[in-house]
DNA sequence: CCGCATCCATTTTGATACTG
DNA sequence: CAGTATCAAAATGGATGCGG
């Protein structure tokens, strides 16, 4: 079955909806996307994703961590090297994030046609 | 293959880049998951997704029609009918956010957990 | 009443500089 | 390098107004 009730999500008080507002969010899942394939540092990360800016990497970051999807390991060197790595928890979100992100790629083109069909020009 | 270059929506310019931020944003995976089980009028999708606003509910909704993804139907009554469905494309669209919500509601008690653990308290 | 558009207060995000 | 502090810009929500 597939949560179709009023539960879950659609409370606005569940506490899968603050899950939802942390991956679903603006940055969220591209970062689960670019973690996929291995840990990556903050500023690879930030690299990879082009647009973000660093107090968004960093927040978004935090709450991944906090909600157990993704580890921040610190290598205690000078200077110190931190990378970020899915958790198997995130690694099976990853997987579901993966298939929007390529569905969204695949039809993107047939996306931005339909826009110019509904805005003027 | 599972678009894992540079290119696509981790290219900021990138028009896929636009359509991910539709959907996956504060309200979007709300909407397409709620119009799954057929077509909604404006204030029963308002009910249903518990804390939208009617302002982001109206603008999100012209985004997503604007994608493609939702057809805007009015009955010509007194009051008008404005009705909202997802087209064929939505409708793929909304398979994989589905499965997203579905797996973040499965996990969220064990998320919540790993919340307590990261966080004082 | 229904489906929005608009105005304003609050929240979120971003650019840049700065620190250990 | 890996962030945080700070301030400006943009997104958001609530209230309200309005045509049908």
């Amino acid at each position: 079955m597939t949560a179709q009730n009023g539960a879950g999500v659609f409370d606005e008080d569940c506490p899968s909806r603050l899950v939802l507002n942390h991956v679903a969010s603006r940055w969220g899942t591209l970062i689960v996307s670019a973690l996929r394939q291995g840990p990556l540092r903050f500023h690879a990360l930030r690299d990879r994703i082009g647009g973000i800016s660093e107090k968004m990497l960093s927040q978004t970051l935090r709450q991944l961590v906090e909600d157990g999807l993704v580890e921040r390991t610190v290598e205690p060197t000078t200077p110190p090297r931190v990378s970020y790595e899915l958790t198997p928890l995130g690694g099976e979100l990853a997987g579901h994030v993966q298939a929007l992100l390529d569905w969204i790629t695949l039809r993107a083109d047939e996306i931005v046609a339909a826009r110019s069909r509904h805005r003027p020009g």
